[in-house]
DNA sequence: GTATTTGCAAATCATTTGCATAAAC
DNA sequence: GTTTATGCAAATGATTTGCAAATAC
């Protein structure tokens, strides 16, 4: 545990962002629960304890955490961004029926064709059925 | 030209979506100009001439039009989603700089590392500097 | 004739902004 | 002490919704 509170400590250093409770406790909320959290929940999580957020603090927060390379925006999962903590890289899966966001393992990707442009990264989104609702979908099809 | 009316006509039929004059409106202006069009600025687009759509109808037959197939959303790029014909596959490319949505010649994804899940498509998302961008950045480098 | 779709304006949801106060360096 | 971040409430932007009138099958 304050082995985690030491990282994250680190990690703003190294960043160079400027740690500030409230921050800390976006980023702490983000490393300690691997879910692919929305703006509002970080607001609500971080606000069951101190310090609280304001939830233009928690957008603040997220945009600095996010520009220094701390934190991954998912823009592309359904109406509200998500984040997670950018440990390791991975790609994600988002369920066409109930909305689920998983991690899927990093795949590198031929980088021809490209031409002259400078890539920065890049992010993979495959839409389909978790797992779950595959298997709804299927015991539904045999019921008929 | 009668090949290109010909052509949505028959994506209507095979489609199973009922053509209204609006919808039709929507996906002639996207076959047209294989641009990554904003609901916004189709919604312009189409009201320059006949038949005339409100922005919900837009949005109506961008959501009939791509549950069928027949466009593609674009999401994570910028706020507002971007649309474009779903002719042939492919990526996409995003301006940090300048925002420009740029298209990437597909690439195929091996498929191992999803588990039980029902993959409908993927989409890659690019992001960095576009040409532009990048050789005036350099140029700004230059001249410091 | 029945099921869908359209148009409008109002509603909603996610995110941003302006500005005074407070905290970090 | 100066710069930067916070909190609040109001503003903005994108998209959706409810409902009556119109259109497609």
């Amino acid at each position: 545990m304050s082995n985690l509170n030491a990282r994250i400590s680190e990690a703003f250093v190294t960043a160079g962002v400027r740690p500030t409770p409230q921050r800390y406790a976006v980023l702490e909320f983000l490393a300690r629960r691997p879910v692919h959290a929305t703006a509002e929940e970080i607001f609500h999580a971080v606000n069951r304890k101190d310090p609280r957020s304001s939830r233009a603090t928690v957008y603040n927060s997220l945009r600095s955490l996010t520009h220094a390379g701390l934190v991954r925006e998912i823009a592309s999962c359904g109406k509200a961004a998500r984040f997670d903590t950018n440990l390791c890289p991975h790609h994600h899966f988002v369920c066409d029926s109930c909305g689920a966001v998983e991690d899927i393992a990093w795949v590198e990707i031929p980088q021809s064709a490209l031409g002259g442009r400078m890539v920065r990264n890049y992010d993979v989104v495959f839409r389909g059925l978790c797992e779950r609702c595959a298997r709804s979908d299927r015991e539904a099809g045999e019921r008929q």
